[in-house]
DNA sequence: AACGGAACCAACCGCTGTTCA
DNA sequence: GTGAACAGCGGTTGGTTCCGT
């Protein structure tokens, strides 16, 4: 829509705020509370517009405000939370107590975007940057590797939580940064999850499995096909992000059971016939294609994951299973149009 | 001390989503 | 159902401060 900004109105003034004007606006929003954000500035009597007033007021006045640097702590948070919900600072300021979506704009690009390309690491998909990869490792003999029996019965055991975990991720991610579909109450369950199933697939464990290690091959070959084997290139990123990042610490003793701490909503899911009919589409959809590239690309990233509009359909036909699959517990958090949950855009 | 570039951050701008008549 | 009004969000700008030469 867009429609002409109020300041544009003579007489308005614009530009840095006075004391006067701050005690104005302090002493008018105790009195009356935040109340309508046009007519405040002329109950209040200053010579701005509604939007500066609130701008003003939920950046620099409000008195829950946290000033100064950031903390060690406070930044690993923004980093991982952005790493999650990419560039929603509203939604990483509202896990941020005292800080403003601005000021952790701010900070963003100039302390911690800096330093993430300083060691490397793309802000903006938190993965190591590719140019600085040494790509010849991705061109390898195809025969470099050959699974035993034992391999591939372990994969197949496997395969529908390898191909539907990336999707759930996303979905997840999704619920968090829909703050007005689902509750404060149901995103705090989710987040910890979250946050931890985003190490792990930024960080696999170091002594992982043959089945991490040959699932990671086949997730590789999904992105690249013809390429049969892309285990090297994928450990040195691996080793790159733990090496780099400084934020990618696994809980102990986690690597045998990466799935002890399946959250309901996995768990849920996996208890579903459902999730089988829905794990085995978007496996055959994934021979094409890459469903879900990862939840730590955020939707603005080119980087994002590309399928065909066919699979687009299928995918969001048998999420919707998933959703009536998990029932009436969750329908709290579910509550709205797949289309709005399911960023479509993200697998065009 | 003077200058220029880098870093910082408050504020603005343009857009989107929601509400309501 | 439609469109205007409004609130809020993310990107960008521009003024100020800091720091190295």
């Amino acid at each position: 829509m867009g429609r002409a900004p109020c300041c544009d109105r003579s007489g308005l003034k614009k530009g840095p705020w006075t004391q006067e004007e701050d005690e104005l606006l302090v002493a008018y929003i105790k009195k009356h509370g935040q109340g309508n954000w046009r007519t405040l500035p002329k109950n209040a009597g200053l010579e701005r517009c509604g939007k500066s007033c609130r701008l003003r007021w939920t950046n620099y006045l409000r008195p829950d405000i946290k000033r100064g640097r950031f903390s060690f702590e406070e930044e690993e948070t923004i980093i991982q939370l952005h790493s999650i919900l990419g560039n929603k600072w509203s939604a990483i300021a509202a896990r941020l107590p005292g800080r403003t979506d601005n000021e952790i704009k701010n900070y963003w690009n100039t302390h911690i975007r800096k330093r993430l390309l300083r060691m490397g690491i793309d802000p903006v998909t938190h993965a190591p940057r590719l140019d600085l990869l040494d790509l010849s490792s991705l061109l390898k003999p195809a025969a470099a590797y050959y699974p035993t029996q034992g391999d591939l019965d372990t994969l197949r055991a496997l395969e529908p939580l390898a191909n539907y975990g990336p999707d759930l991720l996303r979905l997840a991610s999704t619920l968090l940064a829909a703050p007005t579909h689902a509750s404060t109450a149901e995103q705090q369950m989710l987040l910890p999850w979250l946050i931890q199933a985003q190490q792990m697939s930024q960080a696999p464990p170091q002594h992982a499995t043959a089945a991490d290690q040959f699932m990671q091959t086949g997730s590789a070959c999904q992105q690249m096909p013809g390429l049969v084997h892309a285990s090297s290139a994928q450990q040195q990123h691996q080793e790159h992000m733990v090496a780099c990042s400084g934020y990618a610490q696994l809980p102990a003793g986690y690597v045998d059971s990466q799935f002890d701490f399946v959250p309901p909503l996995m768990q849920m899911v996996s208890d579903t016939s459902n999730c089988l009919q829905w794990s085995s589409t978007v496996t055959s959809s994934n021979n094409n294609c890459n469903v879900g590239s990862g939840v730590s690309t955020p939707s603005s990233s080119p980087a994002a994951g590309r399928v065909n509009s066919a699979s687009t359909t299928t995918f969001c036909a048998n999420a919707s299973n998933i959703v009536d699959a998990i029932g009436a517990d969750a329908a709290g958090l579910f509550d709205m149009q797949l289309s709005d949950l399911l960023d479509v855009s993200d697998y065009m």
